[in-house]
DNA sequence: ACCTGAACACCGTTCAAGT
DNA sequence: ACCTGAACACCGTTCAAGT
């Protein structure tokens, strides 16, 4: 039975709660992650949790640092408009793919080690672009904001539900004001934040930051 | 005492309700805001608050509501360029100065009726700067995201207490590299979206999504 | 019609105790 | 050192009853 001494798989670690944590808020929702219920499936009481967290706060802050690792870094070699793209990218699939933490990335500022990396990485390639250091800053800050809002607001709303029916309910209430209501209405139900969507607004967003150049594709 | 009827001041209201939930949620914080303490301060038992409001899912959206209202829009001599810019800068104005209803936003559409007629100001701005309907609809969209995601993640994220330590620690153990990685701290730490930073971004934004021209201020 | 009282099924967390 | 039990001070909401 203990033939693996390094697998001690009865012990809880804080990389186990982690994980459990991980498995439990996105099976069940943000408002299905409880301390109870965690410790539940981890077969424990809840006040054992305790011991490997300091309370549900840094729970969250520890699952917040798993979905920022996820977020892939570009190798040197990617051409650096790319690696931008990449990265912004990255962010916006993580923060899609996982809907139930978003109440809590709003909440707290995720300057982890791998948002660090993410941040070395962008501010290279923004200065192998021509920008200084300062604005190469100011422009990760734009592009990052952009993607990260854009997964908050692309992310399904309700986490454990249909689409709310407010939407449907207004649009009928609301006085229109011909086809170019129709329009926003069409793309808020069908595609309001679609794959297109964003990388019309980042492609935007990158030409007003970067300095203009003869051609585009590097 | 009953000398003007118009204001029975003590029967309750959907609107009296809101208003005061509007006041607790800003003074009290997103976890002060809880349907026993709101009718304690209307002088009420928790369950007659049902009565105006289906609950508080809908208590939020209200609230929700409210804030979308209080976003200005510029009236039709405003030149088209700079509604946007003030549409955006209000978007993100209101979401900064109620950070306690950020996790209320983020988890449901907004499509109020005081949405819409954002949208139809800030779409016949784009379409007097050429875009066709369509283009001005993805284009609305990547503005007004860049304004929620920016106020969202400029709002204080601990609403009850200082910025939190974490940052601090994480710089500290960080593997760093050179002053890229000092600048990124400092601007982190002192003055991680500000005004410029958004105003910089927006204008690179719209740079990027209209077609060109030949001088920039109309 | 509008409000109340009591109860249900939950929370996160403290504190003193077990082994 | 690590886990437990019982308790505290909360939640949102249902349901039956009051006036």
């Amino acid at each position: 039975m203990s033939s693996d001494p390094k697998k001690p798989r009865q012990t809880l670690t804080r990389e186990r709660v982690l994980d459990e944590a991980w498995e439990l808020i996105r099976a069940e929702g943000t408002d299905g992650l409880s301390m109870r219920a965690l410790s539940q499936r981890l077969g424990v009481v809840p006040m054992a949790l305790y011991r490997h967290v300091q309370d549900k706060d840094d729970l969250l802050d520890g699952l917040l640092d798993l979905l920022t690792a996820r977020v892939p870094i570009p190798g040197p070699r990617v051409a650096p408009r790319s690696a931008l793209e990449r990265l912004a990218r990255g962010i916006r699939d993580q923060v899609v793919d996982n809907p139930a933490l978003v109440p809590a990335l709003v909440l707290r500022p995720s300057l982890t080690p791998a948002a660090y990396r993410m941040g070395e990485r962008a501010l290279s390639a923004f200065v192998q672009l021509g920008l200084s250091v300062d604005d190469a800053t100011r422009a990760w800050d734009a592009v990052s904001i952009y993607a990260l809002g854009f997964g908050v607001f692309a992310a399904p709303r309700r986490v454990d539900g249909a689409f709310p029916g407010s939407l449907g309910g207004y649009a009928e209430r609301a006085t229109p004001s011909e086809d170019m209501l129709a329009a926003q209405t069409d793309l808020a139900r069908t595609d309001w934040v679609t794959d297109t969507q964003f990388d019309h607004g980042l492609a935007a967003l990158l030409d007003g930051l970067l300095p203009p150049r003869p051609s585009r594709d590097l």
